[in-house]
DNA sequence: CCCAGAGTCAACACAGTGTCGAAAAAAGTC
DNA sequence: GACTTTTTTCGACACTGTGTTGACTCTGGG
């Protein structure tokens, strides 16, 4: 019997346009994606300004390889475990904001550029359609509370709740990240979402 | 004693200049700074695209004359009003978040500008000091009721907790201004704020 | 009438983007 | 190893948009 087929490494060419994402989300660290040219990028991975078309249509293509190439981390550890129930509601949001925060953490620069208004609307379309799944898992469990009696009944509208609480956490970690601290971060968003959520007028 | 000098009406040029703001401000509300072309605003001021740089130095500078055209209303309305006392809580934030409503309605298009990562740094210090004095009111007011016994003790602090709920207000204001009714949208961020400053654990 | 400065614009230089086709490098086949 | 095929590279080009310059016109006051 024949040794296994020997697996073809990657490819020159799939290692060059790895090193052109790799040096895309550095450059995204230091300065927004209108000001970092293709020349650059280019030279960041070794190669000359009109290879970079070899690889990506556009500098707004090379945003959505970027995009997926974050988007199984994001959908796995966040919007998966967003508001898993456990033991109480305070461990459950706060253990799914401090992921949120530690994703931003890690990706925050390429999440930042998708939000431009400037991004390709594919870009756009993949944020908007992140954002409705927190609001959905939000607004179910917000439901779930109030139908147990656990949270008193609307108005406020479960989904307008929703909508406001994942659009704050979304603002102030990618807005707040460096000036507070990431334990204050943490602890304020989660006692706001329990008063919101929990508490009577 | 002589005729009160005739005031000299605005000049051919100021009338430009006003003609190339204006046109500024439509487009704005239509697409982002970075894709309307100078040649696109000479024209809307019928006026040749060279002749553009007669009144401004750059796409950026323009903006900075567009932010200060909308500063006075915008510090003067929301700025000094953001949080007067009035009867109860409950009304004066009310009526200052119906009041940045307001405001974003005649001028989110130029305050989302100068909200974009690509904006002159100029912009984004005029954005970051609205922001700054609107928590600062905000951190004052839950200091107060603190005082008085009539709202809890933190934590959270009032300065992250201020942070975080104008952070809110901003950002639901700007993302969501057509998708929620405006009157769910300012009925839902006052119960939050009220919430979150009032309700104890 | 003449002048000063306000306003205008065609023509230019330049920087960045995206395309093309020819050539070099790598991979596969006998 | 010589061959074909596919992958990868890049120089040269066309195009678009920006910002500058200098010469021109217009306007109002003395």
């Amino acid at each position: 019997m024949s040794a296994p087929v020997r697996r073809k490494g990657p490819s020159k060419g799939d290692r060059k346009q790895e090193a052109l994402l790799e040096t895309a989300e550095r450059l995204l660290a230091t300065k927004p994606l209108a000001e970092i040219g293709i020349e650059e990028l280019a030279r960041g991975a070794g190669i000359s300004r009109s290879s970079f078309y070899f690889y990506f249509e556009s500098r707004q293509a090379m945003l959505l390889a970027l995009l997926s190439r974050v988007s199984d981390d994001l959908v796995t550890q966040v919007v998966e475990c967003w508001l898993e129930p456990q033991s109480d509601m305070r461990t459950t949001v706060g253990t799914s904001i401090g992921l949120a925060v530690q994703m931003w953490d890690e990706h925050g620069a390429v999440l930042l550029a998708a939000q431009n208004p400037d991004a390709p609307p594919e870009a756009q379309e993949f944020m908007a359609d992140l954002n409705g799944r927190l609001v959905a898992a939000t607004e179910d469990m917000i439901d779930r509370n109030r139908a147990t009696g656990a949270a008193p009944a609307g108005p406020p509208s479960a989904h307008s709740l929703a909508t406001m609480l994942v659009g704050m956490t979304e603002h102030t970690i990618s807005h707040n990240a460096g000036a507070l601290g990431r334990a204050e971060l943490v602890d304020t968003l989660t006692a706001i979402w329990h008063r919101a959520i929990f508490a009577a007028d």
